[in-house]
DNA sequence: CTTCATGCAAAAGATTTGCAAGTTC
DNA sequence: GAACTTGCAAATCTTTTGCATGAAG
């Protein structure tokens, strides 16, 4: 139901960030984008920053660091965390399960918590024979706040 | 409808892991349970080595970095992305965006596709103002296998 | 022209490991 | 007893920063 992104709505999406944030869109960040469009599967920051150096153009490490949470706020980039090398827990014993809803732009943070999640979870796992444990569920945004923040000026602060 | 888990049903998850791995339960183990119990809201692996540390009992950081892993899989953490400062990422634009399955013992991961889960996420999203960018979405638990295996036998090999 | 970006190299942090001595099973 | 743990400190790794110089808007 999702269609794919091509290399034009991408760039479009890069340069939003980048534009809401009053920042420049330069030939090292086409690259970086570039490689990040390239990359299938899962990677580590320093695996996409390997690629990019490799990938000819001198563009330093520092550099695709940087770009990272744009990437991520443009929605080009999934954070992810496989094999739980995390650095953030939370306690999952204290009171009932929730979920996350973080605003990318200002950091807010709303719990959410919906017992259909937790019903359809336990159904995908079901349908693969998997005992679940335990979940990470987070999901990035602007809230109404940033958004209209966001419309009003291009030269809003980041957070 | 989850109920808080007690001090007692904790530690009965928490040995059941270790069993599993032919680990012991030692009192340093049993001091960072109490306080990883304790500790409500968002904390870093290095913000509770810390409460661990200053709770007295000499318990070294390196002895807490080595029990979080344990934790997680007994369900008793709860691994999180919030903020960003992540070191693994998925390409978000190649091909439609599909959640993941993780079996913590073999670390097998089924990429799972529900469409279910977009709608509701939209819905939860908007009724907070929210406008989703992107999510993170990963469900941990045991794979069939994996089940088998730790049920007719303690010693195990962890993967 | 003013503001932002970049590379470099150094700095800062976070996590992991080797080892000798002490504990659990 | 054998196998697993721990604390410590050193070793690794990853990510971040300061600064001077070079582009983009």
């Amino acid at each position: 139901m999702r269609q794919r992104l091509n290399a034009e709505a991408a760039e479009l999406k890069f340069r939003e960030v980048l534009a809401r944030h009053g920042l420049k869109w330069t030939a090292e960040r086409r690259t970086i984008l570039a490689i990040v469009r390239s990359l299938p599967g899962h990677f580590t920051a320093d695996d996409l920053a390997g690629h990019v150096q490799r990938a000819g153009a001198g563009v330093s490490r520092a550099t695709v660091y940087r770009a990272l949470p744009l990437l991520v706020e443009a929605g080009l980039l999934q954070p992810m965390v496989l094999g739980g090398e995390v650095r953030r827990f939370e306690n999952a014993l204290s009171g009932p399960h929730h979920d996350h809803l973080v605003c990318t732009a200002c950091g807010r943070v709303v719990e959410i918590e919906v017992e259909a999640f937790e019903i359809l979870q336990r159904e995908v796992a079901a349908r693969h024979g998997f005992r679940l444990s335990s979940h990470v569920h987070e999901l990035y945004g602007t809230c109404a706040g940033c958004q209209r923040t966001s419309e009003r000026s291009a030269d809003a602060p980041a957070r």
